[in-house]
DNA sequence: GTCTATAAACTGATAGAC
DNA sequence: GTCTATCAGTTTATAGAC
């Protein structure tokens, strides 16, 4: 039962209106309205908008960073590993939806330092996720097909589980995870 | 070799600009400056911001609507029909990936009718797919996993395929199909 | 078809009272 | 911690000259 700071209750307030209208369409105003204060009020707790994304963006973004390290460094096998990435993506998801709108569709907002290392850290993180199924590749572990179509297919379904997720009703997470990794792997027919 | 009219200029240059930043964060300055003009001049031959977005979403989801009702009443099982669906995707973001970054991403800023208008044949769509797979699913040609999951996953890798398209140097449709039918519904193990 | 000038409203943010 | 008042800049869009 953690107490939530000022701060906090704003950038979640402000991760709900991003996710429904994006970054540029919502005004101070209309987080301050939300909130149930003036827009003058939320700057004794926060310094910019922009503080506000970033908060948000980053923080997740340094969360995907850290699993994947995790992943990467781990000695099991391509599949596994495969697994691993989709329950990542999938207890984020489940901890932080909203923030994720943000991440995918407001990153471009970012400004100066936080862009570029927003950026680095995405390229890192696909560059991974690559070399992981290109490995599995070679050992034959997975299909061959073509590479760049199975990262991209895979990362597409993972990247947008944020928006699908809150419309299913009371779905366990170990149940999508077990469900996730038939579809993305094993396929359908 | 169709001569453009200016007004089509305009809203393929704005496809492009709202594509990067979001039709929020793109202003008529910032159009017309692309365009080599002043930002008054744009209104001698669009109505509004509005108007051009709506002239690209609009026209975008009724591509994908008569597509599916082709796809719908004909006569083929659900393996050929879902493979007609990825082959239509396809087809649309090879002839405007930048308009489907606004049907994705800025469909939320239509106004009043064109919202409503948006909001239904994306639902049906979206319905149509879902008694496809599931009829498959009847007849066993597709894997009962979990249907949502399988609509969801397969509608999210089609819907981005705006993005990772255009990072591609020289793919060719066909191939591009061959592959996206094996990865989306033979699975990569 | 493009321009300059400008209206009217809105934006992020600050100063200072309580 | 919230308020009122306000600033300086930006926004979409219009009027009218060329």
């Amino acid at each position: 039962m953690r107490q939530e700071s000022r701060k906090q209750e704003i950038v979640n307030a402000a991760a709900i209106l991003f996710k429904e209208k994006g970054y540029s369409a919502v005004t101070m105003r209309d987080l301050a309205t939300t909130m149930g204060i003036k827009a003058a009020s939320l700057y004794n707790h926060i310094q910019s908008k922009q503080e506000i994304l970033s908060t948000i963006i980053i923080e997740l973004a340094e969360e995907f960073t850290s699993g994947m390290n995790e992943i990467v460094s781990s000695d099991q096998n391509s599949i596994q590993k495969l697994e691993n990435i989709i329950s990542l993506h999938i207890d984020v998801t489940l901890r932080n939806a909203d923030g994720l709108a943000s991440l995918n569709n407001d990153w471009m907002h970012l400004e100066e330092d936080n862009l570029l290392y927003f950026e680095k850290m995405r390229q890192d993180y696909e560059d991974n996720f690559r070399q992981i199924v290109k490995k599995g590749v070679d050992v034959n572990e997975i299909k061959s097909n073509n590479i760049e179509i199975i990262v991209f297919s895979t990362l597409s379904t993972l990247r947008t589980l944020y928006l699908w997720y809150p419309k299913q009703k009371n779905i366990d997470a170990n149940i999508l995870k077990k469900d996730m990794i038939s579809v993305l792997l094993k396929g359908v027919v």
